[in-house]
DNA sequence: TCGATTTCTGAAATCGATTTCAGACTTAGG
DNA sequence: CCTAAGTCTGAAATCGATTTCAGAAATCGA
C-alpha cells in the first residue's frame, strides 16, 4: 500500500522530465528541443511546433541550475532593504521584482535591520549564490562590503540616495536638499522657532541624516542655527513621534514649526499635538517625509515630501539588466522629489514680521 | 591602458576560482577539497587545515549552480504575496526571510497583485528555477496552480488562513471566526443597525470574503441579516473607505457600526465620520482588521482584529524547512487572532435596548 | 618484520542543458 | 541534371562540484 507519496528523502520522488525524455519522444535530439526553446526563430516551424507540443505534453521546465552553471548566468537579482516595515521600501522592492520579473529575472530578498554586519552577512550568502547583481539601500556601507562586491564582479546599485561612496551608482532623490527646500518654505512662511524630530538613532541611516543635515544648513544659513536641545533623536516609530514632539515642547514651549524626518514621526507628533490641545496648524506647522499613503488622509493633512519609491525600484531594475547585459549605464541617477504643500504648515500665529501677504496659507 | 575592468561582456572578466585552483595549489585532488567543505570530519586534520588555508588563500566559493546541479538541492524557497504594499505582509515576509536564513535558505520573492493569473506565472517561473519550497497567501488558488505545484512535487504552505482547499496545508488565523467574535461584541454592545465595508473586489482575496461572511453570519443568526446596501463592497485603499462610509450613510442614515475588513477601510471610514460631523463612538463605531501600528495611534484609537503577521512567516519558514528535510510536519496550524477593544467602538447612544450595564463601554 | 585492517585520498563518472562543429539535406543556379 | 550555396539538425564537449569505487598509505596485532 504504497499509496500516500512519501515526501521526497533525498532527490525527487518522481524524476524530473529532462530534455532528453522530449528529445526522444519528439524524435530529435536534445540539441533541438533546446534550440526549439532558446532561439526558436532557427528551427524550422513545423518541426519547432511539433517539439512544442511534446514539451507542453511532458510539461517539460529546464533546470536552472544546470543552465546556469552552463551560461554562467543565474538571471537572478538580490535586494537588501534594511527593513520591509516600512512602506517605502516595499514599494520600491514591489517595483523593483515587478520589472525585473517582465525582463525574466528573478529577484532574492534580504534584510539587514539597519545593521551593518547583517547587511555584510546576507550580501555574502547572495554572492555564493551567484546573483547577477545587488541592490543595496543607502550611502552608508563598510569597506568589507564594497570590497566583497568588487571582489565578486556583480553589478551594484544603491537606492534612496542620490550618491554614494566607493564608486558604487546610485539612484533616488537628494535627501538634504529636500529638507533645505523644505525649511526654507516654512521659513518663507514666517516661522522662526524650529524644532526637528529625526531618526537617527540606527548607526547606518543615513538618509535621515542627510535629512537633518538639510534642516540644520538651511537654519544656520538663515541666521538660525539649531541648538540641540531643538533636535530630538528618535528611533523609527509613531510612538517616538509622539514622546519626542512632547519633549521637544517641554524644552522648547515656544516652538512654532517642527520639521521630521519622516513621515510616521510627524503623525506620531500631531496625534500627541491634538492630545496637549494644540491646534495644528494655528499653533504648530509640523512637516514629514516619504508622503506615505496616510499622509494626505490626515487631518489636516501633512505637508511632507513625496519620495518616488517606485521610480526607483523600475530605475534599479533598468540599470543592473542593462549593467548585465553590458549596456552602457548612467554613472548615478538623481529622481526629483516633491514638496507635497498641505495644511499641516501654515505661517505662524504671531509671526515676528507678518507673512509676506494676507492670505499666503499654504499650496 | 587596460586599467578600468570594463563590465564583463559575457562570461566573468576574472575567470572564477575552481575547486581545481584550490586542489591545485593545495596539491590535493578536486575531491579533498569538496570533502573538506562538505564533510571534514573525514579528512585528516592537518590536510584539512592546509586546504582551509588555501581556500580562504584564494577566496573561494563553490559554485551553487554547479552545487545544485549535483545534489538537486537549490536552498532556496519563494514566496508570492499579493502585494507589498500590505504592511501585514511585508511583516510576514520579514519574518519568514529571517528564519529562513537562519537556516542557509534564500527567499525568492514575488507579488500577484491578487491576480491569479500572474500568480501562476511567478509560481512557473519559481519552480523553473528549481525552489525547495513555496509559501503563498491566502486560499484561492485555481485547478491549474494546485496541480503545477503537485507536479513539482515541491512542498507548499499557504499563509494567513486556517485552512485551503486542494489538500494545500495552511498557517494562520480563522478569519470567519474573528469577524464573527467582532459583531457578537458589537452585538452585545447593544448594536442593532450595522453596516459592512469589505474589499472583496478583487477575485482572489479570499480572507477579506471570509471575513464578511463572519459578519454576516453573526447577524444573520441574531436574526438581524444584512440587505445588500448595507454591504459596501470596496477596493483596497483609505480613499475607498472614505466613500463607501459615505455611501453607506446615504443609504441608511442611521447605521450605529461600521465593520471593515481592513483596518485601511476603518481608518478611511473615520476620516470621514469626523468629516461629517459624526462622532466616534458616540454616534458610530467602527472596527478594523489588522491591527497595524496605525491603528492604535488614532484619535480614537481603533478596535481590531490583531494578525500575528510575523509568527505566520516563522511557522511557514519552519513547516518549510521540515517538509524539504523530510521531517513530519503538522496538516495545518491555526494560530490565534486576538480582539483589540479600544476606543472606537462603544455602545449605540441610543441602544433599542439599553446596554446591560450601566458602564459597559469596552474591554 | 609481515600480513590484515582501517583510514584516506584520487580518478573518473555524473548531474542536465547549451553550443560548437560538422555533416545531411534542401534549394537555387547554370 | 548536376554542382554550389544555404538551411537545419545531431554528436559530443563543456560548465563546476559531488561522490562512488578502488587503490595507496598507515596502523595494528602477532
Amino acid at each position: 500500500m504504497d499509496k500516500k507519496p512519501v515526501i521526497a528523502p533525498k532527490g525527487r520522488l518522481q524524476p524530473r522530465v529532462k530534455i532528453e525524455d522530449v528529445a526522444r519522444k519528439a524524435n530529435v535530439s536534445p540539441a533541438t528541443v533546446s534550440r526549439v526553446l532558446n532561439h526558436p526563430d532557427i528551427v524550422r516551424p513545423e518541426l519547432r511546433d511539433r517539439v512544442m507540443r511534446h514539451i507542453n505534453d511532458l510539461a517539460y521546465t529546464r533546470d536552472s541550475a544546470a543552465r546556469a552553471l552552463k551560461s554562467g548566468r543565474m538571471r537572478t537579482v538580490g535586494v537588501i532593504v534594511p527593513t520591509l516595515a516600512l512602506g517605502i521600501f516595499a514599494e520600491g522592492v514591489e517595483a523593483l521584482q515587478n520589472r525585473l520579473s517582465e525582463s525574466g529575472y528573478t529577484l532574492f530578498i534580504a534584510n539587514s535591520q539597519y545593521d551593518q554586519r547583517r547587511e555584510l552577512q546576507e550580501l555574502q550568502s547572495l554572492i555564493e549564490r551567484g546573483i547577477d547583481g545587488i541592490v543595496l539601500v543607502g550611502a552608508s556601507h563598510g569597506r568589507e562590503l564594497r570590497s566583497l562586491i568588487e571582489q565578486a564582479s556583480v553589478p551594484v546599485i544603491t537606492t534612496y540616495v542620490a550618491k554614494a561612496g566607493g564608486g558604487i551608482p546610485a539612484i533616488g532623490i537628494d535627501n538634504e536638499s529636500a529638507t533645505r527646500e523644505m525649511t526654507e518654505y516654512l521659513l518663507r512662511l514666517g516661522h522662526v522657532r524650529f524644532g526637528a524630530i529625526a531618526n537617527v538613532v540606527a548607526a547606518s541611516n543615513d538618509r535621515s541624516r542627510a535629512r537633518l543635515e538639510g534642516i540644520q544648513r538651511a537654519l544656520s544659513d538663515a541666521g538660525l542655527p539649531l541648538k540641540p536641545t531643538q533636535i530630538v533623536k528618535a528611533d523609527y516609530s509613531l510612538a517616538q513621534g509622539r514622546s519626542a514632539l512632547r519633549q521637544l515642547l517641554t524644552d522648547h514651549p515656544d516652538t512654532t514649526a517642527v520639521i521630521c524626518t519622516t513621515d510616521t514621526l510627524a503623525i506620531g507628533a500631531m496625534a500627541e499635538a491634538r492630545k496637549m490641545g494644540l491646534a495644528v496648524p494655528a499653533t504648530l506647522s509640523i512637516t514629514g517625509f516619504d508622503d506615505v499613503e496616510l499622509a494626505a488622509q490626515m487631518d489636516p493633512p501633512l505637508t511632507t515630501v513625496s519620495v518616488p519609491a517606485a521610480e526607483i525600484g523600475r530605475g534599479a531594475a533598468d540599470y543592473l539588466i542593462n549593467a548585465i547585459a553590458g549596456s552602457p549605464v548612467p554613472r548615478s541617477v538623481v529622481l526629483p522629489y516633491r514638496l507635497v504643500m498641505r495644511s499641516s504648515s501654515a505661517p505662524p500665529r504671531s509671526s515676528a514680521r507678518p507673512a509676506r501677504r494676507g492670505r499666503n496659507r499654504d499650496h
